[in-house]
RNA sequence: GCCGACAUAGCUUAGUUGGUGGAGCGGUGGACUGUUAAUCCACAGGUCGCAGGUUCGAGUCCUGCUGUCGGCGCCA
C-alpha cells in the first residue's frame, strides 16, 4: 500500500517527533495569510496540520490553503505534541493537493446539514448518501457494523458451525406472500429470498450446524425506524436441537456481539453517545424467558386490549418491553399465529415451539426462531391447515422423507442489532445505502 | 394498504391580517502569524415543489398533483 503513516498512529503518539507522510482528505480548513490550519482526515481519524508560509513556500501555501473541504492531499511534516485538541499536530514541511474539489461544486454536506439532520435522515443527506458515508458519524457506524459482522462469524465458527449459502432467487415464500419481491426470471416469475431457512434445512442433514449472513428481501411498505426492504440476516440451523437449545445460541451470539463491541469499539460507542454500562449489561446479563401466555397476562394487567391468539404487534411489544432492562425471550406462541414450519408443541398442540427475542429500549424484535416441523405427516397437515400452495415446497417436504430429525434455528436482524447496540435513532443510520419502500437510490 | 405532517438560495432556515423574499453556513474577492463550526469587509447566488383558482395584488388563502418525512398493520 502506498501509505505508511496513519492519522490514528499520530494521535496515538506512535510518531511523536518523527517525520510522517500523511495521505488523506481535508476535513476542515482555516487560517490567515501566513499560517494555515488543515484538519486532515483519513479512515483512522482527524489531526490538525499546521502550514506556515515560511516553511513550505508560496506555491505550496497557496495550493494547500485554497483547497476546499474534501480535497485529497499528501502532507509531509513532523509530529509535535501539544496541549491543544487532539494532543498532536503535524508541522508541515511540504504537501500537495492530489484530487482537488471544484469551487463550483463544493462538498455539499455542511455543518448545518449535519447538525440539523439527526442521524442522516433528511432527504438531502439520503440523496447524498455516497458523500455522507465519509462523515465522522457514518464512518464510526460502519466500523461498529464491521465489528458486529465479525463477532457473528467468530461466534459460530468457534462453535464448529459451517457457513453455508442459499440461493437468493427462489420460487416460494417463507413469510407472507404479500411481502415478496417478484422479479422476471426469463419466461417465468421468481422471487427474492426472504430467508435462508428453507434451504438451510436441506443442508441440515449434511452439516448439522450451519449459519449464514446474507441479505433478505421483504416488500413491506413499512415506514418505521426498524424496517428495511433489504436487510442483513444472520441465520443458523442446528440438527437434533430443541427450542431451548436454539435460544441458548441466540442469547450467546447477542451477548458475544455486545462484548466484542465493548472490547474493540468502546471509543466509537462513546463517540456516538452510547453509555458503555448499558451495553455491558447486555453482554453480562442472562436473558429471561417468558411464555406468550404470561406476556398476554402482563399486557392485560396493564389494560392493553389483546386477545389470546393474536400475534404481538410492535405497540404491544413496546408496552411489554418498557419494563425490561435486558432482552427477553417470548416463547410458545399460539399455533394459529405462526407459519407452517413452526413445530407444534407435543405437550399442547395449540402452541408452537418458537421464540422471539425482544430488545429493550423500544428496538423491538431482533431474533425469531424455534423448532421446525420435521415429520412428513406433520408438515403436510400444517401446510394444508394454512392453505399454503404445496408446489413451491415439494423439496422442503421431501427433505423430511429421508431421515427427518428434530432441528431448529433462528434468524437475527443484523441491522436491528447494530441500531440497538449503537443507540441509533433509525435503522437507516447503521447501513451504508438503506433501502426502503420509497428509495433505491443512490 | 391506512393515518398524519412538510416542501423558501448548494445546505439549515426566518418570513406577522395577503402588500418590494431576509439571515447563518457554504462559494468568490480582499484583510489577518495559533485557528478550533476562526474572525472582519465586500460580492454572487431565489420560477418560494408543479398546475390551476380566489384577489387590484399570493411564499402566505383554496383545490388538485408530485415528492419527501413520521407513524400504523406485518416482521428481523
Amino acid at each position: 500500500m502506498g501509505k505508511q503513516h496513519w492519522v490514528g498512529e499520530v494521535r496515538a503518539g506512535t510518531h511523536d517527533g518523527s517525520e510522517v507522510e500523511l495521505k488523506g482528505w481535508i476535513h476542515r480548513s482555516r487560517g490567515s495569510n501566513k499560517i494555515w490550519f488543515l484538519v486532515l482526515r483519513d479512515s483512522t481519524g482527524v489531526v490538525q496540520c499546521v502550514v506556515k508560509r515560511e516553511d513550505v513556500g508560496d506555491d505550496a501555501f497557496e495550493s494547500l490553503s485554497t483547497a476546499l473541504i474534501e480535497s485529497s492531499v499528501i502532507i509531509r511534516g513532523t509530529v509535535e505534541t501539544t496541549d491543544r485538541e487532539h494532543r498532536h499536530e503535524v508541522l508541515v514541511s511540504s504537501g500537495e493537493v492530489v484530487g482537488p474539489v471544484n469551487p463550483e461544486r463544493p462538498f455539499p454536506i455542511t455543518e448545518s446539514a449535519m447538525s440539523e439532520a439527526d442521524g442522516g435522515q433528511t432527504e438531502f443527506l439520503l440523496d447524498n448518501r455516497h458523500l455522507y458515508l465519509r462523515t465522522g458519524r457514518m464512518t464510526t457506524m460502519m466500523k461498529l457494523r464491521s465489528t458486529v459482522f465479525g463477532a457473528i462469524h467468530s461466534y459460530f465458527r468457534d462453535r464448529d458451525f459451517i457457513e453455508y449459502q442459499a440461493p437468493n432467487f427462489v420460487a416460494g415464500a417463507v413469510e407472507g406472500g404479500s411481502t415478496l419481491f417478484e422479479v422476471p426470471y426469463f419466461d417465468r416469475k421468481a422471487y427474492l429470498t426472504q430467508s435462508w431457512q428453507l434451504y438451510a434445512e436441506a443442508a441440515m442433514p449434511a452439516l448439522e450446524r450451519l449459519y449464514t449472513m446474507a441479505p433478505s428481501f421483504r416488500a413491506e411498505k413499512s415506514r418505521t425506524r426498524r424496517h428495511l426492504t433489504e436487510f442483513w440476516h444472520a441465520e443458523m440451523e442446528v440438527a437434533w436441537a430443541s427450542n431451548a437449545e436454539i435460544m441458548e445460541y441466540g442469547e450467546g451470539v447477542v451477548r458475544h456481539i455486545s462484548k466484542t463491541l465493548l472490547d474493540e469499539r468502546s471509543d466509537e460507542l462513546s463517540e456516538l453517545g452510547r453509555d458503555l454500562d448499558t451495553v455491558a449489561s447486555y453482554a453480562d446479563s442472562e436473558y429471561p424467558r417468558m411464555r406468550y401466555d404470561e406476556a398476554i397476562e402482563i399486557l392485560q394487567g396493564k389494560g392493553v386490549e389483546v386477545e389470546w391468539g393474536q400475534d404481538l404487534d410492535y405497540s404491544k411489544e413496546k408496552v411489554l418491553t418498557s419494563d425490561f432492562e435486558v432482552p427477553h425471550f417470548l416463547t410458545h406462541y399460539p399455533r394459529v399465529a405462526k407459519p407452517f414450519y413452526h413445530r407444534p408443541d407435543p405437550d399442547d398442540a395449540n402452541y408452537v415451539l418458537c421464540h422471539d427475542l425482544l430488545a429493550p429500549e423500544g428496538y423491538g424484535e431482533i431474533i425469531g426462531g424455534g423448532e421446525r416441523t420435521w415429520s412428513e405427516t406433520e408438515i403436510l397437515d400444517r401446510i394444508e391447515e394454512e392453505g399454503t400452495p404445496r408446489e413451491p415446497y415439494e423439496f422442503y417436504i421431501d427433505i423430511r422423507r429421508y431421515g427427518g430429525v428434530p432441528h431448529g434455528g433462528f434468524g437475527l436482524g443484523v441491522d436491528r442489532v447494530c441500531a440497538w447496540l449503537s443507540g441509533a435513532d433509525h435503522i437507516r443510520e447503521v447501513i451504508p445505502f438503506p433501502r426502503d419502500s420509497r428509495r433505491v437510490t443512490p
